[in-house]
DNA sequence: TCAACTTTTATTATAACATTGACAAAGTGC
DNA sequence: GCACTTTGTCAATGTTATAATAAAAGTTGA
């Protein structure tokens, strides 16, 4: 955590990535385009476009139109020149990406766990990441893989303190990892990275500030503020799973009533389906479960909903009424610019949406209501693993200019 | 929000800015330390702490124990170079104070406002600066005042959106303020000062992660992450007073249902000990106030408390109950470090403060609640004083050695 | 006591960076 | 065709940090 200090390279650094970052947004921009926006002198804009050009970066494009004197040259911004590695563990299975520069997704691999160790984990990933590196071994790609991982990971040192749904207990991820391939490991909880992945590709480009909620068999919060993850001291904010909604609620396994998750979650919604289901014995969802209530998953009570089934509507109307005090709570505290909601099995929906943004009007205070917009994620279940690849390209600035420029892969 | 280029200049102001942190915290240290601690050369060192000798931060003290050569010449941090002010309203009250460099408290001016509008309020603070500018002509004061306000205030523009409990809405204070006094104005909640208080001189020196809980005729939370205030996009985070903790409780003036405000503070409180005052009719409570209920406030609730007066007890203690519950929200969504408990009227006692430990360990997850400290304010009322001058303190570099230097009042 | 060694301080030279101003190149517009 | 504007680059300049050096001031040990 020492604040970097003020050394010359120190100005090169900040003024390449402000470039950097404006060339990406842009994408094809002239050399005094920038330099008004970076407010940087033309000549110093020139000396950081050559690097970029020398890093294959950017590459120039013709002729821009004259406003009454020489034409400029535009610059473009080449999001191929350089990809970089994103993975994503769900379901005892990794999904590994490749993505470029704008964390576009280009090429994907996955893999079965065998077995529920983290030993056999940190093989089958490494495996994985070794079959994409090998099918796309013409590309360059940078020296790092960023990982969305289950449960409390502490980001600074990359160990899992504690992930109950798969059994795994301070499991040094990060350094297992880099022993088994020869690259730099991040490693980061999968809603926080989901929550960088909507950022960068998904519903909240442009934002700074955005929470985003997955909903699956838990649920997880990851924030960002001011364009970066809120971590909290031990990296464990956004807990928003055992934040307690009803005081005297159901027993969590946490040993706290209330939870959230014990009220909306997948199992949750699924569970409560099949009690009304038991109740009523009538609907579409009682022709289609009646016989088998077990089958019946969280999934096909937001299909059916869509569908208009009253039992169906009734039951995620109750779980919004839940999360509405979670996002009203979350509004009120933070006041993000947006909150994205995601989620493997229709919590992402805009049905779901819409309700919940009724219900949050309520709960929340009107002012800070005011500045946020609810959506839906743009990305569905890519968000985690965009997002893991985020992590590497936030660093891509080092990676690229930093000691070692051959250090990256290819 | 234009994020500052990579100028020369900027090197210093980060290296001064460093090394005048290290100075405010060692006191007293060599030029050979400073260089160790910033990791800047010895050369830098001395360039910087010339300028900082100039502008009479600093100055030398004698020599240091040798090590073994030449002894070192020490420096010595002087707090009471330069000054800085913090005003606080409550009660239709202003409190101005006037700081050292280390938000020390040396001098103070209270007025009294006429009147409930905000001219009045904005007039009566120009008279206490001006009064205490005047009796302490003799000092360097920094061109600025800090300003804590009651209600939603808008830190970019300095503008309180909604005060209900004033009934002010939309008032441009900073401009209001800036117009009668020829001094740079900068406002915020009262809370958020304070939490900036409590960090600074109080109970989160040395703290990065901290959130400051005032209770009193409402609730809040000023939170601090990374050293620095946590402002959302509308400078409107932490309103932990309308959070909801009971789904389907009363009614709250804001609209929500079962806001914290409604069960934890002091009317609150107080409502809840009169209400069982009538119904048991006993006690030493009853005793004094039994004839005249309404002259029951929540101050004499946590004092009887403190003498062990079981009724007393037995209120705190459910208002800590519905209280933990928002704490481990917190807890759970923020991961802070700290947290600050403060209030007019004792709320900020750590007989309310052991009370709360024991119902948040239950609330929070368990690897998050071990990071955190739940603990007392130590500067009182003054917390919120205090701060408002650290907004101050905050931009001393820029002010001493920004553009004008000779900028400083005298 | 004196010489060898250390540490501190100040000074000078050097390197990295951004800016300025000049100037040629390449257009526009009357 | 000529005056004017914009663009791209280069050399000169100023700022900052660092490295090297020398002088100053003290310690240590024979």
């Amino acid at each position: 955590m020492t604040s970097r200090i003020g050394q010359p390279e120190l100005l090169k650094e900040i003024n390449r990535a402000h470039v950097f970052e404006i060339l990406r947004r842009e994408r094809t921009i002239s050399r005094p385009g920038l330099a008004e926006l970076t407010s940087l002198s033309r000549a110093t804009v020139s000396l950081l476009v050559d690097s970029l050009l020398q890093a294959g970066i950017v590459q120039e494009a013709g002729f821009g139109a004259s406003s009454g004197g020489r034409p400029p040259v535009l610059l473009e911004f080449k999001p191929h020149a350089v990809h970089a590695l994103g993975a994503r563990m769900r379901d005892y299975q990794w999904s590994v990406f490749l993505t470029d520069l704008d964390a576009r997704p280009l090429d994907c691999e996955s893999i079965e766990i065998r077995g529920s160790s983290a030993e056999a984990a940190a093989d089958a990933l490494a495996r994985a990441v070794e079959t994409l590196l090998q099918r796309n071994q013409s590309q360059r790609i940078l020296p790092a893989l960023g990982v969305g991982s289950p449960g409390l990971v502490d980001m600074r040192t990359g160990v899992i303190q504690s992930a109950t749904d798969v059994g795994w207990f301070e499991v040094p991820l990060k350094q297992m990892l880099e022993s088994r391939i020869g690259l730099a490991v991040y490693v980061a909880n999968r809603s926080k990275v989901g929550a960088l992945g909507e950022r960068w590709r998904g519903a909240g480009t442009g934002t700074e500030d955005l929470i985003y909620i997955s909903i699956g068999t838990g649920v997880a919060a990851g924030i960002i503020h001011r364009g970066e993850l809120y971590t909290g001291i031990n990296s464990s904010a956004g807990e928003l799973g055992h934040v307690t909604i009803e005081p005297h609620g159901p027993l969590c396994p946490c040993g706290n009533r209330g939870c959230l998750q014990q009220l909306v979650s997948d199992p949750a919604i699924a569970g409560r389906a099949r009690e009304r289901l038991r109740r009523t014995q009538q609907g579409r969802l009682f022709e289609r479960y009646g016989a088998q209530p077990e089958a019946l998953g969280a999934g096909a009570v937001f299909a059916a909903a869509e569908e208009g089934d009253e039992l169906a509507v009734e039951v995620l109307d109750e779980a919004a009424e839940h999360l509405a005090v979670a996002i009203g709570n979350l509004v009120n505290l933070f006041n993000p610019e947006m909150i994205v909601l995601g989620g493997q099995s229709g919590a992402g929906s805009e049905l779901f949406a819409a309700m919940l943004r009724e219900k949050v009007r309520k709960r929340a205070m009107a002012y800070a209501f005011s500045a946020v917009t609810i959506t839906t994620g743009r990305l569905g279940s890519d968000a985690a693993a965009v997002g893991a690849a985020v992590l590497v390209l936030q660093h891509a600035p080092e990676l690229l200019f930093g000691e070692q420029p051959n250090a990256v892969a290819q």
